[in-house]
DNA sequence: TATTAATATTTGTATATACAAACAAACTAA
DNA sequence: TTAGTTTGTTTGTATATACAAATATTAATA
């Protein structure tokens, strides 16, 4: 059945968790074939790209909880992605060489995602909607 | 942070998800005095509408998945809150006068979360991005 | 300096959701 | 009628995420 003829699809609650499902569900397959979900590949490149970033950092990049952040990690750091030292209170991330070599194909899985999803909403209806979100989100309290 | 200074912000992935968390974060909120999470209670406001609804078509309304639907029921069954009967291979789920009884305060909680949101989002921005999402929905592969 | 408060991170535990497989019933076609 | 296929539902299992509490460290204050 279509969205729209659901009994709820006027409400935010609804409309906005079963986009966020089949999003997943998109990115997902645009990430299987570094065998990696799309929040751990997110997670894993921002390490990439700054070296010894905290977790503190990244809850704020990716608006998720501390223990969430937390345990990605633990799961990166299982496959020998990332290596954790901690200094006092503070813990750094660092991505390792096995990593470093996996960014290429990262890349490209990022962009398989975004041409996943813009060829079927359309470049431009997708950039609008991800700014109005984007709007929405900050409206809304943390 | 907001949102729209993540590195991530342009990326539906990212977005929709946001957005979804805080969504379901502010409909869970609306509906902790019934002690019910958002999911339970649209199933149940479904059920107690459509008595002896199957879950196949909850399945169609709420747009989530059999296993889904099968276990948001049988937590209503411990809470009492709905019965399921099998025949062959349909069952039916019924509400229990428990449920009926609650009824109205469900849809104070339902009032409730749809004044939280529009009152932050404004009443017809909320509509509008409804709208717009659900077509999102309807584009995106099953 | 000693005590208190704030901050960063991790752990224990709970939850919603999904996938794949199992199962049972109903339909179809030979 | 029987074999095969489709349909509806449930189970086993895995996952991402969160909350609350625990821990450890640093900062602030009296």
């Amino acid at each position: 059945m279509k969205a729209a003829n659901s009994k709820y699809c006027q409400c935010m609650y609804f409309t906005s968790n079963a986009l966020a499902r089949k999003m997943e569900k998109l990115a997902n397959k645009s990430w299987k074939r570094v065998d990696l979900t799309a929040s751990h590949a997110y997670l894993l490149m921002l390490v990439i790209e700054e070296p010894g970033i905290q977790p503190s950092t990244i809850v704020e990049q990716l608006l998720l909880t501390p223990s969430t952040i937390t345990r990605l990690i633990e799961k990166l750091e299982e496959k020998k992605l990332v290596t954790r030292t901690t200094e006092g209170k503070l813990t750094n991330v660092y991505p390792t060489p096995k990593a470093k070599k996996l960014l290429p194909e990262l890349q490209e899985c990022l962009n398989h995602f975004y041409q996943a999803y813009s060829t079927i909403l359309g470049k431009e209806e997708s950039a609008r909607m991800a700014g109005n979100i984007n709007k929405l989100i900050d409206k809304l309290p943390v």
